[in-house]
DNA sequence: CAAGTGATGGGACTTGGTCTCATCAACCGT
DNA sequence: ACGGTTGATGAGACCAAGTCCCATCACTTG
């Protein structure tokens, strides 16, 4: 086996993914995922940051496409309309082949609090995102909050939704929102 | 210096606390923690899961008193009512010795990735506290993850405000609630 | 063909975290 | 007063995560 194999990063991420679904994350040394993948521990931590983030690749991706949908949102457009738009925007990184291997990610990261841990931070890091893209486009600081945070709710159950039923992640994510926004409305709603 | 000094997790919370502050959080370790509270590291790790969680305890306290709480509002509040329950309830925690300490707690948070994981983390889980609790009384499900991530919203920029402004912060929580629902509105006001 | 570049291998080292066993103070019943 | 029990601590071995430094090798470029 060569040093040059191609795609060590998506080696190592396939090695891992499975090697957890295996035995578990907390069984599983990086040293192993390493070997599995044709490639040592060296060449895993200068892919990713720890252990970890081997899951979470590509989610500042996600963080610009929603930020940068934001900013070159219409300027008349209300906050929940902007948030839409940056959910829509990130649907481009939702192919098929990320459907294929995200259940088996999602269950994962369910089954470990070091991952969700990880996962809480990604959220809270959307979240900020939204807000000071929204910020930034004069929305109130507490309104943005409000806004980014409905966002990433919705972003999740979208998320989950595509991954079970499929279909475009464009359409998903716009009824997820609607959804939540109708759930919001009826939070303030009289008895 | 005897074995049975008393207060050995305050004691360790303490020069966790000050360590953190005078030299950084990755340039502390826990031998180190344990040797100025005159300890062990076995010992801290018997008072504590991990070298993040020392500052993070009595979490777990908070989200019992939320549960309790929105169990036991009145049958006819309305969710948000039983939300701002649930942060009052609250309020027995934040006692002036509490305050002293909040914003050298907060800054150290601030300044360390792993400590702001670990925050997000027990964040989501007020979150998710506070959404089964919401979905026991009959809440339809996605109206009490709205609420009850509105709710931690609010717990957050209420307890940011308390550390600034002291005070009682059942007036604190509140108003921050208050406002939060105010925003809410103003998202789907018309233009 | 020689020099350079960039990804990799390898191994030493620090530290977080686990585990096991010994120790010792306080308590308790007789 | 005495011996046994309990519970918190100390001590040290041990594993894996993560850092660092340097050697190595494939490929490129002049």
């Amino acid at each position: 086996m060569g040093r040059w194999e191609p795609d060590a990063r998506e080696r190592l991420v396939r090695a891992a993914l499975d090697l957890f679904s295996e035995q578990g994350y907390e069984n599983t040394a990086v040293a192993q995922i390493a070997e599995r993948a044709g490639l040592t521990k060296s060449t895993f931590f200068r892919h990713f940051r720890d252990k970890r983030e081997v899951l979470f690749g590509g989610q500042d991706v996600l963080a610009d496409l929603m930020t940068g949908a934001i900013a070159a949102a219409p300027a008349d457009a209300r906050p929940l309309e902007v948030i839409e738009a940056a959910l829509v925007a990130t649907a481009v990184t939702f192919t098929d082949e990320r459907r294929a291997h995200g259940p088996q990610r999602l269950e994962v990261i369910a089954s470990n609090d070091e991952l969700r841990e990880r996962s809480a931070l990604k959220m809270v890091g959307f979240a900020i995102a939204m807000t000071d893209a929204l910020k930034q486009r004069g929305v109130p600081e507490l309104d943005a909050a409000v806004a980014a945070e409905l966002g990433v709710l919705a972003f999740n159950r979208g998320y989950e939704r595509w991954l079970e039923t499929g279909g475009d992640f464009v359409e998903v994510a716009r009824r997820t929102l609607g959804e939540v926004r109708e759930a919001v409305a009826s939070l303030e709603a009289a008895e």
